[in-house]
DNA sequence: GCCGTTTTCGGCCCGACTGTTTTCAGTCG
């Protein structure tokens, strides 16, 4: 069992207790360790299968929690969550994520009106029998009729790159007004974490009303929702829901630290300033009823002894540490980038021609790209077989040799198939400049044939590189499935670099995973997959994924020179 | 259920808003 089903459990033993009304901080404690797991870049199995380390070792795993992943690693259930599951009726769950309902209402649902499902919970609000319950009334039935389809949607998370133009028109707009003294983005936007929930905003403001006024009034928004004096939310046409908060010049840096999350790191945030006899909230950082900090967020870091934390890394998952000892590190810019590997042109599925390509890479700054067009498996885009790629190479060379200031290498995107063959014969393969090894087809192949799959490809001396490992198409489809750390290790043993594609719905390697390839010290290629000329756009996308896994611009090969890229290259030769 | 530089019990982050209430619980972030 993998580090996230074991931390799935933990979570669903958290919701069925939180709907038992069980003690809150215990409930946490199940949900903090499913965080640990979800964010260890090693297996749990690894861990409880060596003798010299100990679970409890682990973030917010004590003795308890360390004994029940030993039962769920060795009989793959638990028992404490069996009994649950008998005890609670499992379409509560989907109840409690209705928004407006939480544990407290669902659990209230469900005793007084005998509700178990969404079903039943739609009918008791259509008949109105839910707002003669304590606790409830018209307004909260009629809340539940309306949001109760959004709750039986799932995968309803929004790329970033989706939201990334609504929000800079809001922000382009707003800070135009005379209020408004200071604007950002906050929230999971702000830490660009590859899906959004919903959006907040943060605005610096002596009077909000203005503000308010013309976000409710904004072309983007459809209606707003909510509010107060501070506090506004409201619905965007793309069904994303947008957060605004105003607050004083005085509190701006306080407020964008805490709205910007994430919520683990803001609590070890104020345990620090509470620590220090301070209390920290998005109105700044106090001692007693005096002000301390507030303004900036780099002095209310600097008022808990930390330097200023980027936001892709504020998750709780060890920046605290490398911030105390001062090693937290220059995260890689998109300016790093000096070359892209992974495009396509019109002899495969790409929309562009070799030129073309080109000379977009060039008016972007590249100084070298590799074309790497599809093998012949993927025929639907058109895939190229042995004797159509070299003439493609042919081609490539062509158009290269007319072209000063930009070097281009001859590539090949070359399926690994379903029975761990490679789709070009080794003796084509040799000839390339740059060999990406992907799976395309066969996703749901077992684990072990995906890993031997894997492991063919990267024992093959002509792959240079594994591109969108998983194969995951992000909120549509799952990766294949498959221990990445064996797959890490398996690459670094070989000298086989990894890729972090782009495309915002790729993103793969994840930043759990890139950032344990770091650690293994494997290369790692952010490229575009560009099918366009456009395609280049989404550079920067890698490039934050790649923060928020941590990485440098040494961690990443193609930020070297050509030469040094070509040296790197030459290693694995 | 976890955790420990005022430690092995007694804490565990903080506030806005809504809808239900006559002072606050629940939800949300």
């Amino acid at each position: 069992m993998n580090n996230e089903r074991i931390a799935a459990h933990f979570e669903e033993l958290a919701d069925l207790l939180e709907i038992q009304g069980a003690n809150p901080f215990r409930i946490r404690a199940y949900r903090n360790a499913a965080r640990t797991l979800e964010g260890l870049s090693e297996s749990v199995a690894d861990i409880a299968a060596d003798e010299s380390r100990a679970l409890t070792d682990l973030e917010g795993i004590g003795k308890d929690l360390a004994e029940k992943i030993e039962q769920l690693l060795e009989t793959g259930s638990l028992t404490q969550l069996d009994e649950l599951r008998a005890e609670v009726p499992a379409g509560l769950l989907a109840v409690m994520r209705v928004p407006g309902l939480g544990p407290k209402k669902a659990a209230a649902l469900w005793h007084e009106l005998q509700i178990t499902n969404l079903a039943e919970l739609k009918q008791a609000a259509e008949q109105g029998q839910i707002q003669n319950l304590k606790g409830f009334g018209k307004k909260t039935e009629q809340t539940i009729l309306a949001n109760i389809e959004q709750a039986s949607q799932i995968g309803s998370r929004t790329w970033y790159a989706e939201a990334e133009p609504v929000v800079e028109a809001i922000v382009e707009s707003l800070s135009k007004l005379r209020s408004v003294k200071q604007i950002s983005p906050a929230g999971s936007f702000r830490r660009r974490k590859e899906t959004l929930g919903d959006l907040d905003l943060l605005i610096a403001a002596k009077d909000s009303a203005e503000a308010m006024n013309a976000l409710a009034n904004h072309p983007l928004v459809e209606k707003e929702l909510a509010r107060g004096d501070t506090k506004q939310r409201v619905k965007l046409h793309n069904r994303l829901e947008m957060d605004l908060r105003v607050v004083d010049e005085e509190s701006f840096g306080a407020a964008l630290q805490y709205f910007t999350g994430s919520k683990e790191h803001g609590i070890v945030m104020r345990r620090r300033a509470q620590e220090r006899d301070l209390k920290l909230n998005e109105y700044g950082l106090f001692r007693g009823e005096e002000p301390v900090a507030g303004r900036t967020e780099e002095e209310v870091y600097a008022a808990v002894d930390l330097p200023w934390i980027p936001p892709e890394l504020r998750e709780n998952r060890g920046e605290f540490d490398l911030a105390e000892s001062g090693k937290l590190p220059k995260l890689i810019e998109l300016d790093d980038i000096r070359g892209d590997l992974h495009m396509h042109t019109t002899a495969t599925d790409g929309t562009a021609t070799i030129k073309e390509m080109i000379d977009a890479a060039k008016k972007r700054g590249l100084k070298y790209i590799a074309i790497t067009d599809h093998s012949k498996r993927v025929s639907m885009a058109n895939g190229l077989d042995a004797k159509r790629l070299r003439k493609h190479w042919d081609e490539i060379r062509k158009v290269a040799a007319k072209e000063q200031g930009i070097d281009v290498l001859c590539g090949i995107e070359c399926d690994i198939l379903e029975d761990a063959t490679l789709d070009l014969a080794d003796d084509v393969l040799a000839e390339a400049d740059w060999v990406i090894a992907v799976l395309h087809y066969g996703l749901k192949q077992s684990k072990d044939q995906i890993h031997k799959r894997l492991f063919a490809a990267i024992e093959n001396p002509n792959v240079d590189i594994i591109g969108h490992p998983t194969g995951r198409l992000i909120e549509k489809r799952p990766g294949a499935e498959m221990d990445m750390n064996d797959i890490l290790k398996a690459a670094a043993d070989h000298g086989v670099m990894m890729e972090i594609n782009a495309h915002p719905s790729r993103l793969d390697l994840n930043e759990i995973h890139a950032a344990a390839a770091k650690e293994l010290k494997i290369p790692i290629v952010i490229s575009t997959d560009a099918h366009s000329t456009n395609g280049f756009d989404m550079l920067k996308y890698g490039v934050y994924q790649a923060r928020r896994a941590g990485l440098t611009a040494k961690d990443v090969a193609n930020t070297r020179t050509f030469p040094e890229f070509q040296k790197l290259l030459a290693k694995r030769k």
